[in-house]
DNA sequence: TCATGTGAAGGAATTCACAGCG
DNA sequence: CGCTGTGAATTCCTTCACATGA
């Protein structure tokens, strides 16, 4: 009656990418996170050894999926006994680039770019923000989650100084792909967008697109999907 | 030197849908929204015909995926000449379902629930936010954006006084689960969920779910691959 | 002639099913 | 014996290339 079921956001990805020996299929990569939030999740409750079976259904995948996401990053568990949680944790964190700092900046302090600056679990450390910028000058200047906010003009200057090396964009479509712009001639190669644009970047620069009215739009689709089949 | 680059987050279904004659493909409904965007943007630049190419540019996908996803709805354009804006739109917005009304409650007024409840472009028109639920007796009785949040305890009655058809969680992971199993147990089959935990849910509810820190660990895992590349 | 619409081809991701190893 | 790891099979998605029709 409950089934894991497919829910999870993610795929956008088209080409692999290399890590230590070979290449990790766009896919895999997208399931990274739900593994390590699964493992954490147990190291948290006392588990120390698991199983693909259960590592899968905390992770919405099935156990098949589970062993070959992970056959391509090595292997890592004991045959006839499973995987140790720790160990396995500790190995997709180093996978993602979890042990290196990583700087944000995030450019549209509106209601989404306030919930983020103060979002508060940013995947357990790794992540920290660094930077807020704003055009409106209502904005610029207060002090949200305790950065001051700075005139978007100048961002540039601020990537340069807070060594940033990744920003979000949480400002309404017009304008983003001006910042992107921006952005990307500063030297920042990963984007994290909330506008429901396509921006176009550079083939170098990863853009990761998040659209919560899409999002919603794909449920309604559902939603009608049901109606029509009554 | 600047190409749409594949970015969207999207395509996390499984099985294909029913649409009026024929089947959708998941990843084809996963796109529509970013072409009824486009359209929409084209329409309000007073653009009155287009191209599958000026299109799929704008949309961030090519030229014949854009064809072959239309291919699955129907046949809209005319040959050698183009679509027509308005059409399609009006064609793109029925097939998802955006004619309709769709009530929402949000669950987790939060900074991010926050964020959700004064989202002001949901998707123009279509949704609507009738009611906001939180488990914090500092949070319900307040108004937020209009509406009064109510305890997360009376769900149930919620939904049913005001008709809720689908529901967005927005509630930090732990809880989650728990209000996902009284939400269904409404009649809701819609969800779009931000907590960082993989819903269990009966196989007719579709789950969307969108996580922040997912998004930023992936575009970690390029950095670190970009930085072993070197 | 030109851009759509679409079979066919190609590629990617998932599932299967079992070999392999502790 | 049990569970991992993985080739093979399958399914799904994208791209190609051209027939089609305004």
């Amino acid at each position: 009656m409950r089934t894991p079921a497919t829910q999870w956001s993610r795929g956008g990805e088209q080409h692999v990418v290399e890590l230590s020996d070979g290449t990790v299929p766009a896919a895999t990569v997208g399931r990274l996170p739900y593994y390590l939030r699964a493992l954490r999740d147990l190291a948290a409750e006392g588990v120390g050894l698991t199983s693909s079976t259960e590592l899968a259904e905390r992770s919405g995948v099935s156990s098949a999926q589970l062993r070959k996401d992970l056959s391509y990053l090595g292997s890592f568990g004991t045959r006839g006994v499973g995987y140790d949680v720790e160990s396995l944790a500790s190995y997709i964190t180093v996978a993602l680039g979890l042990e290196t700092e990583h700087r944000l900046a995030i450019v549209g302090i509106g209601n989404l770019g306030h919930a983020l600056a103060n979002y508060s679990g940013y995947a357990t450390r790794g992540f920290q923000v660094v930077a807020l910028l704003d055009a409106s000058p209502d904005v610029v200047g207060t002090r949200v989650a305790g950065v001051t906010v700075e005139h978007v003009r100048g961002v540039a200057d601020v990537i340069q100084r807070e060594r940033v090396s990744m920003v979000v964009l949480a400002l309404p479509g017009l304008g983003a792909q001006d910042v992107a712009d921006a952005v990307v001639g500063s030297g920042v190669r990963e984007i994290l967008n909330f506008a429901p644009i396509a921006l176009q970047v550079p083939d170098d620069v990863v853009v990761r697109s998040v659209d919560v009215g899409g999002e919603l739009q794909i449920l309604a689709f559902h939603a009608a999907t049901r109606a029509a089949a009554l």
